[in-house]
DNA sequence: AGCCAGGTCTGCG
DNA sequence: CGCAGACATGGC
């Protein structure tokens, strides 16, 4: 491990009762650039290379200050709290013991955005392929002893990239996706902090707005990267434990549509209330002891 | 080979 | 509106 900034390396401990399982949180699917190695979780946060680990009720943290990591976590909800919000029956009761200390991280918008264009109609290993080639085409190089590091690509450096590098980071036809969207974004900057200001149903609507961002992408951005705790993002699975553990599917349903959907998320979000992101979060990682 | 994946877009009726 | 197909890519 390299010497360190003073100031940038510590450790801080989980307050009683206030779990938190590190490794999980940033594994679990809802981030997509941390990987363990000897032991630390290592991953790109802004412009900073965090290495993290975890013994007990004490993380230790590489590369950055104490105050980030705490607000990265989200240290300061209880999550003992929102658990017992959510708590509603024996199924979601079984998810939340399937994954204990699960916290929502506090993302960057612009980052979970793209991230959620790239997570269409694909698997979590080739989301994080795409995200490393975007951040190492496109990303701003960071040195460190520990190898080159590269912070996640700016919209301005998206809108315009060069055709066969962007060929490179086979991103299928989400490519075209990407680009406009950065475009929106690079040609006004303050987009995404307005959208992050309206009132949900605006904010979903503006983003909904974005090329390759529909109803499914636009609910994950806004929990993962608005920090929007009531929206109840229904992808494949969820729609399918949904239908096993809660709402009868329709009879004559055969493909997924729009509108079931749309049940299921207004279901989920009336059903858990004000926490129901982090039931989905729950349930989504409980996901194949569910099925 | 065929099916599926943290879906979205387009073009119909 | 609501529905069917197309769509790039890679793992199983």
């Amino acid at each position: 491990m390299a010497a360190q900034i003073p100031g940038t390396m510590g450790f801080i401990r989980l307050r009683e009762g206030q779990p938190c399982d590190l490794g999980l949180s940033l594994s679990c699917g809802q981030a997509f650039r941390w990987e363990e190695r000897d032991g630390w979780w290592e991953g790109v946060v802004g412009r900073e290379v965090w290495h993290l680990r975890q013994e007990g009720d004490r993380i230790e943290y590489r590369g950055t200050t104490a105050r980030r990591v705490r607000d990265y976590l989200a240290l300061d909800l209880d999550l003992p709290a929102i658990q017992a919000a959510v708590d509603r029956d024996p199924v979601i009761h079984g998810a939340i013991a399937f994954c204990p200390g699960l916290r929502l991280l506090r993302q960057d918008r612009w980052e979970i955005l793209i991230s959620f264009i790239c997570a269409t109609n694909t698997h979590i290993p080739r989301i994080r392929q795409m995200i490393a080639s975007l951040s190492r085409c496109f990303g701003g190089r960071i040195p460190s002893a520990t190898g080159t590091w590269y912070s996640f690509p700016s919209p301005g450096a998206l809108a315009a990239p060069c055709r066969e590098t962007l060929d490179e980071c086979r991103l299928g036809y989400r490519d075209r996706y990407i680009q406009e969207t950065a475009t929106r974004i690079a040609e006004d900057p303050r987009l995404l902090r307005y959208l992050a200001a309206l009132p949900l149903e605006e904010a979903r609507e503006g983003l909904l707005s974005l090329p390759g961002v529909g109803p499914k992408a636009a609910d994950c951005i806004l929990l993962f990267g608005f920090h929007r705790y009531d929206v109840f993002p229904v992808d494949v699975w969820i729609r399918r434990i949904m239908h096993r553990h809660y709402l009868a599917s329709p009879p004559g349903m055969k493909m997924p549509s729009e509108k079931e959907d749309r049940r299921i998320r207004t279901f989920g979000r009336e059903y858990f209330g004000e926490w129901a992101g982090y039931a989905q979060e729950f349930l989504f990682c409980a996901r194949t002891d569910l099925l």
